[in-house]
DNA sequence: CGCTCAAGTGACAGTCGCTGTCAAAAGCGA
DNA sequence: TCGCTTTTGACAGCGACTGTCACTTGAGCG
């Protein structure tokens, strides 16, 4: 009955309590029989609650898999932009955001990545979820450079850093999930930073 | 009644014509009334054919409008694998194969692109597409830089060049299509060539 | 406490994208 | 012209999603 320290209201608490549950024995039933196999009612009866509570909450079966995930919070820029630094350094403190939300349980970022990658209205999902935030990410470095959020090169740059990460989940996804993906994607932006410069990868007039 | 040059079969030509006739008719009606609010069974009805050839053609209501654009086909890569490059010299083949089968008529693709930025569904079928593409462009670099496909640096960068080209895509439709889209496209591997030094963009230790 | 009001919930009906099946139609080869 | 194969359209059905509406249930207040 004391206050627990961080909700306020009950019904806030029994929503967040819902969803949560609903999030899990959707999981489990994806893991037991595939995504596209198990109906928004299925796990609508499973967790005890209407179908169109599920849709109230998630506003998708999509979102169930993929909500909140693999977003950029533009205030973790915003917050601390009196710190500046180079768009890069930004985007990995924008990443450590996201990343801190997920680390918790990367066990279940890796189910939710095996049923990502393995059916394509998740995948494509994802991959506009991951669109929308080069957009945001846009934003951002065209106020740190002072230029037109529509800028060739501010939405060049955003676009292949969001490119950059979106291909460390790839490569995470095919090693099975071995190293971390903090890891990971800290070598996809050290590689940025580099230029990638992969023997030649880029441009070949490099050394004569 | 004479041998025209080019098709074999009434067959095919009857499919390709009902094919090219759905989409005049359905990037009409999405002209008029939006995307999302005509039905398949509209576009069928106003195309003289029924919704179930709709589907065969097409396989879902998105493709009628992204149907073959931007996919990245392998074979212009492959069959000029005896003159060597870059990666990047690869991607610009690549590229201009894609970009001759647009160039005929940029002003298609600009009714395309116009309804896929407004719509979600749309949207995410093209950020997929888009996806696709980089798994396609990964194993040809890997090949070409004797890698395994699953390299991480192969990866970020199969994914930073489409990246870049999906950057400048927004980049031209925020500025209404004004540009030739090749050169929007061109320049962005420019861009990417250079390294993206953009004055201190991606890293500010580079003069101290 | 208990009352009142607003917010949240579930049941229902309906739309639409999409799939599978099957008989009829149409191209194709002889 | 006559079979054979492919393609087509009609139909039935599934499931995601939306809108509506009565009903329940926390929240605020006397």
């Amino acid at each position: 009955m004391t206050d627990l320290g961080q909700e306020i209201g009950l019904r806030h608490r029994k929503r967040a309590a819902a969803m949560a549950r609903i999030q899990d024995v959707a999981l489990d039933l994806f893991d037991e029989h595939g995504y596209e196999r198990v109906t928004v009612e299925q796990i609508a009866d499973a967790s005890d609650v209407s179908p169109s509570s599920v849709y109230r909450y998630f506003g998708s079966k999509e979102q169930i898999v993929l909500l909140g995930e693999f977003e950029f919070d533009t205030s973790a820029a915003r917050l601390e932009d009196d710190a500046d630094g180079s768009p890069l350094d930004v985007t990995r403190r924008m990443l450590r955001a996201v990343m801190d939300h997920l680390v918790g349980d990367e066990e279940r970022t890796r189910r939710q990545m095996r049923h990502v990658m393995s059916d394509p209205a998740l995948e494509a999902a994802l991959a506009r979820q991951v669109y929308a935030a080069s957009e945001t990410l846009g934003e951002v470095f065209a106020e740190r450079l002072s230029r037109s959020a529509n800028d060739l090169e501010v939405q060049v740059l955003a676009h292949v850093v969001v490119g950059a990460l979106l291909g460390g989940l790839h490569h995470w996804q095919g090693t099975a999930f071995a190293e971390p993906l903090r890891d990971v994607l800290d070598r996809c932006l050290d590689l940025l930073e580099r230029g990638l410069q992969i023997d030649g990868a880029v441009s070949r007039a490099a050394s004569p």
